[in-house]
DNA sequence: CGCCAGGTTGTCG
DNA sequence: CGACAACATGGC
């Protein structure tokens, strides 16, 4: 991965395939947004980010060579090389292939712990543009505006000395108390996400299913998208169907060291083509 | 209006 | 263990 330094910013120089639309909008995330002239902006680890990609080069507009290298560059995954992992995984499996294909340029952001457990909760039973609404609403109440509409996750912490009444504004609903539940085990350090996030994978998710709220599904989430294990493997309604009617004969053994990677390509493709379980039951 | 949404919990057999 | 209703809210 190279890249070089220019008054716009950090410009990455991509010898494969990034697709900012599709890595934003695959539902691995929640703060970015698209707005007129084909910039991205959102938030992350407190910093605000505006980005676009012309041919190919990505720009990260005003951002310093030590804040690309202390954040960027991991949230990308820039030092992970696609490729060969698309290779990898097409040769498990054909419709795997396919989906390796049809959305080549996703990647797996590397997102801040507490964030990822907090929107994942949220995520429970609902859909993503609410999900959006909900944590956009959460921000923008609780945490503070570091740029015009921006604004900082709020910390665990900071929601820990709330109560349901205090969230109420975010209509969230049942999640309320699992929001409260999370933010006070986390800020107490009774679960420690930077502990979980080193440990064996079987023990961090029964750590994070501790909290009220998380099942399965949300712990894999968290240690997906949250502690970049990518060997997690969450499993939704779409990945369900996936399963079962278009990858029958494929267990979740045979995806390997990067099944996480997998999940979101065949989640993607899935939620893209929704004619393919039109006929299906579940 | 009714079904569904990147599920989890509690309960019942 | 497995099945299944209930859960808040709003998108479509």
């Amino acid at each position: 991965m190279e890249y070089n330094k220019t008054k716009k910013g950090i410009e990455i120089i991509l010898d494969y395939n990034i697709c900012l639309d599709e890595t934003f909008n695959c539902g691995q995330c929640f703060r970015f947004d698209q707005d007129d002239n084909n910039v991205f902006s959102g938030v992350a680890f407190n910093k605000t980010l505006r980005l676009y990609k012309e041919d190919n080069v990505i720009v990260l507009l005003d951002v310093e060579e030590e804040e690309f290298i202390e954040y960027w560059k991991d949230y990308f995954d820039l030092d992970l090389n696609y490729k060969d992992v698309q290779e990898e995984l097409s040769a498990i499996n054909p419709i795997l292939k396919e989906a390796c294909r049809f959305a080549p340029g996703i990647r797996i952001l590397a997102q801040d712990p507490w964030e990822a457990l907090c929107s994942f909760i949220i995520s429970q039973n609902n859909n993503i543009k609410r999900i959006k609404g909900i944590i956009q609403k959460l921000c923008e109440t609780f945490g503070h505006e570091i740029s015009k509409n921006k604004y900082t996750f709020p910390s665990a912490s900071c929601l820990s000395k709330l109560n349901v009444e205090d969230l109420s504004i975010l209509k969230c609903g049942f999640r309320d108390k699992y929001i409260l539940d999370a933010a006070q085990k986390v800020s107490s350090n009774e679960i420690n996400l930077d502990a979980v996030k080193q440990m064996p994978i079987d023990q961090a998710r029964i750590e994070l299913m501790k909290i009220k709220g998380v099942g399965p599904k949300v712990a894999e989430c968290v240690l997906l998208y949250g502690m970049h294990r990518l060997e997690a493997f969450p499993i939704d309604v779409w990945m369900k169907r996936a399963l079962k009617n278009l990858l029958p004969e494929v267990s979740v053994s045979d995806f390997g060291e990067y099944a996480g990677i997998a999940q979101q390509y065949i989640f993607h493709y899935s939620r893209m083509h929704p004619e393919l379980f039109l006929t299906v039951d579940n």
